[in-house]
DNA sequence: GTCTATAGCAGGATAGAC
DNA sequence: GTCTATCCTGCTATAGAC
């Protein structure tokens, strides 16, 4: 079972790293945490920034699963019909997945070590939040082009559909730690209202 | 000359938290910056905990002044006058603000230390991105009732304004350090596009 | 009050037995 | 491949001279 052991260090690593952080987080910690030796931990992955770059990678695959889940519910819409419903429900997916406690402590933790590891925390842009938005922008330019949305600028469309979606929740979320976490009725609310404001502009922009 | 010690170690230690963050900055770091004993520096501020959360504090505090300068400018509009080009004005210096390299450092400190630190990051929160949207939100609120404005709930109003001002330059800006400084062109763009969509909106929520 | 020197300890990484 | 034991560096914090 040697093959096992690299995935109960990635796990026992990975809690960590979400938890205290990258530097208050120690080797012996992993170690102990997998239940193996520091050596064993070494031998596997070389050092400590190798463990870290290859858990905020991994990690952030699943993004990208959400932003392909995203782009197949908005290609899902066929003509004739409101946009409104579909928005209202993607938005709430969406709130929903950013305000979700791991989600928002790996984006702590890239930020808190984004100047020792720049590259990490421009792949993961690249790989979280970006391509969330790019999904949105596609999705948007192909409902315009049925004809069920005008939109002038799709890029510009789901920058604003997102923050206006993610916005004050994202922003506090970073912020305050302690189950920060909305209750549905609260994510209901926020994401109607940021439908609302969106369709209420995008016909015109 | 001793008075003037403590504020050449302030200066110090900030500079090197904001450029390193808290653990990668050691206190002989700061003491060698700021040209002083380790010994110093301990007698000052007793460890390094406390001159963290002074420093983080005591830099919040500009952010006060700014949400004090918001309200003023907002205070300003009289009756029958056209708020687009005051929320314009506005909007670009919010956007420009929060894009200084040293506002996005410190949020990066804030929010990676945030486990660490919970009560420096409520603090942090609430003396700057609260304060602020609090400000707007009073300042729509003002302009409501003069009839040049048409808001349903001010506080959400002054959600949906600044996340559309800042929310992707500010989501880019959190993961990207080399210079993602905005381009003067670049900010009146996103401030005039995001004041059109808000004004299109407002009238109607 | 300020410095030099140092205690005391923890962390990353490795050596060597099995 | 895995463990135990260990090296060495660098950190926070303090003691003691001036």
């Amino acid at each position: 079972m040697t093959a096992g052991k690299r995935e109960v260090i990635v796990r026992a690593a990975t809690e960590l790293f979400l938890r205290q952080g990258y530097q208050a987080t120690s080797t012996e910690q992993i170690a102990a945490a997998a239940a193996v030796s520091k050596q064993t931990v070494y031998s596997r992955f070389g050092d400590k920034e190798s463990l870290f770059r290859e858990i905020v990678l991994g990690v952030a695959a699943t993004a990208e699963a959400f932003a392909a889940d995203l782009t197949a519910s908005l290609a899902d819409v066929s003509e004739a019909r409101d946009v409104a419903p579909v928005l209202r429900a993607l938005a709430r997916r969406y709130l929903a997945a950013v305000m979700d406690p791991q989600v928002l402590a790996l984006r702590r933790l890239v930020i808190g070590e984004a100047a020792r590891f720049p590259e990490v925390a421009a792949a993961y842009y690249e790989r979280s939040p970006a391509m969330v938005l790019a999904a949105l922008a596609d999705g948007f330019a192909r409902l315009a082009g049925l004809g069920l949305l005008t939109v002038d600028d799709p890029r510009r469309a789901a920058d604003d559909f997102a923050f206006l979606v993610l916005g004050r929740s994202l922003d506090h979320g970073m912020f305050h730690l302690p189950a920060t976490t909305p209750s549905d009725a609260q994510i209901g609310a926020t994401a109607d209202h940021a439908v609302d404001v969106f369709l209420g502009c995008a016909a015109r922009m």
